[in-house]
DNA sequence: GCACTTTACCTTCCATGGAAGGTTTCATGG
DNA sequence: CCATGAAACCTTCCATGGAAGGTAAAGTGC
């Protein structure tokens, strides 16, 4: 008999204490977000390594990924990292103090500005996002294979569900 | 043939810029990471209902759920939420300026203090307690019982690897 | 072509948490 | 018993993000 982890004894704990309700989703919510935290930490500590922290390494690894020219607006930063517009301007400000990105104006819009991936900010994303990978694999060992591929189609479809 | 979840797209974007990496991992971290950044907006908005930021939930359930007589040392707290002692401390001051918590001298240890949980404490708690089940439970609305289960069942063998 | 609304971005203010250090008290070895 | 180190808690300082509001430029209706 296996003992139990952290949110099997809070669960536990519910049950006793409140045996009036359902507690079972803290299997699944409670579990994620313990784990989301573990990872969170383990994630920041690696690019802490390249002198990034989380939301300057969003930003780059968003520009990075949407390919060659590597330029993207605000807007679009917000959209795809899920943060508010107000901490894009505030993450793009480190970043560009860091000479990683550059503002430059919209050509098509007078209101818009642009955020460019600098030559120094691509080398330093490729060398993170390569560390950040193998970080990656060695967070998920515990699982194998198969067990990585159930998790991802049931996460997936959630998230869709969720709409995120 | 249905259409990518947000990460789906990302991963291919990844794939597209760096042929070099197998990042098969984010189909678990990076959809978790987002899954778990929703679920915070939703709970928090069910929290907020009651008066309750997250911090302060959390004091309240974890002296709620270990029971009667509803007091745990800040260092018990601070092992149990995952923050550190000076958010404790904080989260704590704020419960306590609620009327919902009170701090007294530890009897057997003269550095020691406790926070001990309110009727005024205790009635809230169970109230948000029970609206934040019913939120869970609407949360996981979309994946089946069995979904559920599987889930819940991978993420607790992850979760004791990563010792959380 | 002028008012009004909307959009895009940034700035300011506030809330929160971590890190580091301070104070008080306890435990331990001599 | 005293000195030293450890433990418990709190406080201060700093980093970060959200919310709300400000400014500039587009879009829209007449």
């Amino acid at each position: 008999m296996k003992s139990k982890d952290h949110v099997g004894r809070v669960m536990d704990q519910w049950a006793r204490e409140r045996p009036d309700l359902d507690v079972s989703p803290q299997g699944v919510i409670g579990r994620l977000h313990r784990i989301g935290m573990r990872l969170t930490e383990e994630l920041v500590a690696e690019y802490a390594k390249f002198g990034l922290g989380e939301g300057e390494f969003d930003v780059l690894a968003t520009l990075r990924r949407g390919g060659a020219p590597y330029r993207l607006t605000p807007t679009e930063i917000a959209e795809r990292t899920m943060v508010s517009s107000g901490a894009v301007s505030k993450r793009v400000d480190r970043c560009e103090r860091h000479g990683w990105v550059t503002r430059e104006p919209s050509v098509t819009d007078g209101r818009g500005r642009v955020v460019v991936l600098t030559g120094a900010g691509k080398r330093l994303i490729d060398r993170a996002f390569t560390a950040h990978i193998a970080n990656e694999h060695r967070l998920l060992e515990g699982l194998s294979r198969r067990q990585r591929d159930d998790l991802a189609r049931l996460l997936e479809q959630w998230a869709r569900q969720l709409g995120v």
